[in-house]
DNA sequence: ACGCACATACGAAACTCTTCGTTGACATCG
DNA sequence: CGATGTCAACGAAGAGTTTCGTATGTGCGT
């Protein structure tokens, strides 16, 4: 009976997502002006959206204000894994490595980049003894 | 006036996907039964999803023969980058780079795939000079 | 020619997502 | 006090997704 695992965000949820892990706990208002400043999204909009994802438990709302603040349950980097798995799994076959193997292919990599992905291969690999 | 982006395939097309990139050009009947091997997906389910997708062009269809010939329109590496650059965009901030480092540190990966990516790496390396 | 098997097409139902207008509560300012 | 501004809540509309029942067409065997 506790929590089930937490529901894949939607595109506008992640979009909101990442204004909360940005700014922290934030209120309507605050996540609104985010948003707003390059699209146009209405603050009904926003406020909706942030009550569905209470609901989902995407989001955790403070109510002892008057403007309730929200902050996301569920950390940045905790997410992004929980969308890579979901990824492999419904185009990958399952496989994480297929994945990270296909989105190096796609790219033009400079050289900081590759070096801190081995550098972050090292560190696998040393744990992994 | 061209063909426009394909659009992202929802779960259930990328489902179907999965079984033509495999099987190569397949019937509605091919499909769905090797989809409803471990499902329970109607026939005319996967019939109308096929025709969506024909609709929006994720598929193309062979009307010569009497059973509709259906074959993926994209390759799957295609379709797997594109996935990965959505994903990149939607919830890494546009960066694949910070992508493959968390689907790398989110894993137990053995020796052996790491080398394979470790490889990767190399090539990569090898052609941005 | 009749009926069966198999195929596509169509449309509707149930559900989710996204958007926003409207309402009502509440505080503050003049 | 009364007007104004800010806020949450609600409901509904429109689009997309997923499912499937039903209708219709067509070829084949007997």
């Amino acid at each position: 009976m506790s929590d089930r695992q937490p529901p894949r965000p939607t595109d506008s949820e992640l979009a909101i997502l990442g204004v909360l892990w940005e700014r922290g706990p934030s209120t309507v208002r605050d996540v609104h002006e985010q948003l707003n400043k390059d699209g146009t999204t209405g603050y009904t909009t926003v406020l909706k959206l942030l009550q569905i994802m209470t609901e989902k438990g995407l989001v955790v709302r403070d109510e002892s204000e008057r403007a309730h603040v929200y902050q996301s349950r569920y950390g940045e980097q905790k997410t992004q894994r929980q969308l890579l798995t979901d990824l492999a799994e419904r185009a990958f076959g399952g496989s994480a490595t297929k994945l990270v193997m296909q989105a190096l292919s796609g790219r033009k990599a400079n050289a900081s980049e590759l070096n801190a992905i081995r550098e972050l291969l090292d560190t696998l690999e040393g744990e992994s003894r």
